[in-house]
DNA sequence: ATCATCAGCAACAGTCGTGTAGCAGATACT
DNA sequence: AGTATCTGCTACACGACTGTTGCTGATGAT
């Protein structure tokens, strides 16, 4: 939880670590809107000075790659407590999917970041998509997916949906999103049969 | 297909239209790969000075501008080339999708932007996104759709397959990708009934 | 052939974001 | 209470990008 420092790895103040969180959660806000905002506009947002974003951050990329680590460590637990190895496949396809459904409603920009294609966070990417891979294999099993489906595309389709279902003006509750992800998912938008 | 002037009206001689198309399409190519490329990158990619750039472009908004109003008239001509009002549904679905992916492939920065929320294309977008849902209705008409499909939320599915099946790397043939599409768009990636 | 237009080049000014440094006052730890 | 740490503030240096101007030579149009 704590020991979030990217400049110092001497254990911090109990203000500097609150000042942290309030200059990550600040930095969510305003780069979800601007991704190209200035750290002055950070800063603002989360009512500090500038100067201590770079007493905290040695420079941008290291305020963003804070956040991105945040991010994956989140998805992460939230795919564990959706027991995707243990639970029935839909049980756990639904409950993951309205668990980081919330973890994006909440970090759209980091989400976004640490999905982004040739990055640095490859490899973080790839454990998540390998658990999804795994939870469709598991599923596919038990008949919920066509025995022919690509995989692959299977899980490229689960995050667009969950994508499109984040920007959704309708509803922000996670539950319900998720159940209209899940349904798309696995039925598409025809009549079902 | 020629006046796509942005800092003249009067008209351009025959090289000058040369270079805004050459800046246009080496555009695309280096905004694609990083967003927030210098015009100097965009310059160097088109194989003419930085100058030139700012000639034949007040700034690098009507740079973009251009871009994102070119994808549009595209992507509007390339709709109409699948006689969505007149065409059996099905086949509509399937022409136009392969035609947008078509485009999407070559444009796929001044797609982005131009689909990017909160833009100045609203506008464009909302023709588009009409023409997309009174497309959908014949679909549902026709009983390719659930009669109670939320035609927005199959809209926006619509759109993000698209987006994930262009950034696809196992093929580019736009035929066999909206097949894939549209595919999974009416039938999800369960089991066929 | 003549003339308007265009492109490359060099130089310049201005703006903005980044990152650092030092100091003074406030705050947390023990 | 004493000490180390933290923050805001001001100031500064630096680089990058932007946009303009004027010039010369080249190229298209008629």
């Amino acid at each position: 939880m704590s020991a979030v420092a990217t400049r110092e790895q001497r254990p911090l103040r109990a203000d500097a670590e609150r000042s942290v969180r309030t200059i990550l959660e600040a930095a969510e806000k305003v780069l979800a809107a601007n991704p190209t905002a200035s750290l002055e506009q950070v800063a603002e947002a989360a009512g500090v000075a500038r100067t201590t974003v770079h007493r905290r951050f040695a420079n941008r990329q290291a305020l963003v790659d804070a956040m991105v680590r945040n991010v994956l460590d989140q998805v992460e637990a939230v795919i564990d407590s959706g027991h995707p190895d243990t639970a029935p496949p839909l049980v756990a396809l639904h409950q993951i999917t309205a668990n980081v459904l919330a973890v994006k409603l909440g970090w759209p920009f980091a989400m976004q970041e640490s999905f982004a294609p040739g990055s640095k966070w490859a490899e973080g990417q790839r454990h998540i998509n390998a658990r999804c891979v795994r939870l469709l294999t598991r599923a596919q099993a038990a008949g919920l997916l066509a025995p022919d489906t690509d995989l692959d595309w299977a899980c490229k389709v689960y995050y667009a949906l969950i994508g499109e279902a984040a920007h959704n003006t309708s509803s922000t509750d996670p539950q319900l999103l998720a159940t209209k992800v899940v349904e798309t998912l696995l039925h598409g938008v025809g009549p079902r049969a």
